[in-house]
DNA sequence: ACATGCATGTGCCTGATATCACAACCAGTT
DNA sequence: AACTGGTTGTGATATCAGGCACATGCATGT
């Protein structure tokens, strides 16, 4: 089945069963159907199989799925059953909120390295132990701390040259907080995080819906 | 065309759009064709046509889209052409961080109250000049100030119950950060932005593409 | 005033994505 | 051992979104 195209929107909802699952194993729930889930995550059951279809047969009929089971498959198939090294670069609020957050390290990211252009920021450390290095030393230091994945928290106007940087090490993945398009060639993968765009929608949605 | 249906995508790529063309206003640029403006956002040119479309003509065929012009009609119909009220619950790492980010009060989103429920942080006065209420006033805040708009920051356990307290108020749109699905009535909207499920897909990509 | 070049606006087609509905199948009960 | 209730897995169907390609129409130059 690993053979057919996965829609992209299929991975994103994969992960979304894997938080609610995660508090159904806090919550000590044994099994769980497809129905249960789809309320849980807002959408249709029949998705779900669907969804989970594309890896294999996970459920069992006129049962459900095992909820401990089901999650440590998802984690696998996302690749979650590794911890992933994130570079972040940026250091202002948003950039140190990030380093902070705890869902981070608790999903296994850790971050393993941090940038900024700022002289005045650079040399310092941080809470979790970490130095911020200067730009210059991006490829550098991403090469020795293994870094895989790159976050990008600099104003948009730095945000295509930082990218440039990360494809050098190479890093092939970037999480971009940068309210810009970022261009890369194939091969690497960019995931955008834009708080406006999201709030574009609401208002559109409370103006027009 | 206003009774079409418009597809969520449509208004997300709107949002896209209205961050390049306001680019191209600070470099003085007259005039784009959709071929270039699609470059830059990384999307087919007809697709931008297409999104257009569904609410009127904005372009001069043979020359293409006035810059300021297209921008200006692009905010008219995402609602931006009015300032919005914006309150946030859960005054942690993220929460300070959003508060403090520039590019909210450029597109016109202004903070208006603030929450949370460690009594340490209440009563707290923020480097914007606003301060921390306890979450029980939340309702007769949100009254006060004009909240249009909830921003929930809190761990994924609490955010439900904000939720329910924004309903009552009502503020009919919410910007989620938790990491957990939202349940709101027919009228409301909840946008969820989740780094993680982001990082999760990069993680996929990594693994299996 | 006419011809030419060029970019828009849009009908149509294609492909992808979500939903439905049913057969396959398991567990517990009679 | 057969039956029943319940849930999965999946083929078929419907819905939606994206891309192509051409006619439309404006601007410029002759």
């Amino acid at each position: 089945m690993k053979y057919l195209k996965i829609p992209a929107a299929t991975i994103t909802r994969l992960s979304i069963y894997s938080r609610a699952l995660e508090g159904m194993v806090e919550d000590g729930t044994p099994v769980v159907s497809s129905k249960t889930l789809a309320d849980l995550c807002g959408v249709n059951p029949a998705q779900i199989r669907k969804d989970l279809a594309y890896f294999g047969q996970f459920g069992v009929r006129g049962v459900g799925y095992f909820v401990k089971e089901l999650l440590f498959d998802i984690k696998k198939i996302l690749g979650l059953n590794k911890e992933w090294n994130l570079a972040i670069v940026g250091m202002g609020n948003l950039g140190c909120a990030l380093l902070a957050h705890q869902n981070f390290s608790k999903q296994g990211y850790r971050f393993v390295a941090a940038f900024d252009n700022d002289m005045m920021k650079v040399g310092r450390k941080l809470a979790t132990g970490l130095v911020i290095h200067p730009i210059d030393e991006l490829t550098k230091v991403c090469r020795d701390t293994g870094a895989e994945i790159g976050v990008i928290c600099t104003p948009p106007d730095k945000a295509q040259d930082i990218a440039s940087r990360f494809l050098e090490v190479p890093v092939k993945a970037l999480l971009n907080f940068a309210p810009v398009q970022i261009q890369v060639p194939d091969g690497f993968k960019v995931e955008n995080v834009d708080f406006t765009v999201k709030l574009d929608n609401l208002a559109y949605h409370l103006t027009a819906g």
